[in-house]
DNA sequence: ACCATATATGAGCAGATGTTCATATATCTT
DNA sequence: AAGATATATGAACATCTGCTCATATATGGT
């Protein structure tokens, strides 16, 4: 039997040096799919215009208009955000006339926000 | 005095709707470098790689050529994404002769990691 | 019907990001 | 000391991202 360390298999060409170990992580871990899903909702978190929406309609129901002023961005810019951030189910709205109120979809927003908050703050 | 919809102020050059609302949620807003550190922290989530790294870590400390052979990618592509994670602090190494393990640095990667995963679960 | 206001969206562009390829560094073996 | 192995890193490149600008849509007021 072949040393472990020229051991290839169906994973990939290149060597692995704890076969046991990546084959028993290789079952546990979740599909690709729903990892690039995962990911893809993280990256929304992952901008600070983004972030600060977040943050911002975290204290606060707020119009596009408010948000311009509050973040001193061009409404085109808050609003393709606004999209990037409804696609992703972070935030709803409502229209009243002309105005469309922004807040918060739910408490896993706050939650997520505060543990990278948490993070930062440990040093 | 104007109509609020006039007002234009040391925010931006664009109408407010609500003033008041604005300039409370701009006091109660954490400074723009934090939040800006906080998306950077995001970001760090915000890629397939090292979202697959992250969860294989969660299950197993892993070496480089593990880890290349779990995600069937390049050593030299993974020792670019650990590069990022280290700089992020969300995993740590540790050498033992020529290899190199890396794990996760603390609960703050698993709670993200949960939240997200929860956050899609609820369709 | 017409104009103003609030928001959304498509195209284009500059800057950021992730991979590959080549190479460097570090450790172990002989 | 020389070669093999494990990892790290710089440059180059293709793709992705977020903004601006122009324009479209929707609502309200006159």
């Amino acid at each position: 039997m072949a040393n472990s360390q020229d051991e290839h298999d169906i994973f990939c060409d290149v060597p692995m040096i704890h076969e046991d170990r990546v084959r028993s992580v290789y079952e546990s871990m979740p599909d690709d799919d729903f990892l690039f899903n995962l990911a893809e909702f993280f990256k929304v978190f992952g901008d600070s215009t983004r972030v600060r929406i977040l943050c911002a309609l975290h204290h606060s129901e707020l119009c596009v208009c408010d948000l311009s002023a509050l973040l001193s961005m061009s409404q085109s810019a808050i609003s393709h955000q606004l999209r990037v951030l409804r696609a992703a189910r972070l935030v709803k709205s409502r229209r009243e006339g002309k105005v469309i109120y922004y807040t918060l979809m739910d408490e896993h927003v706050k939650q997520i926000l505060d543990v990278g908050t948490e993070h930062l703050n440990e040093r």
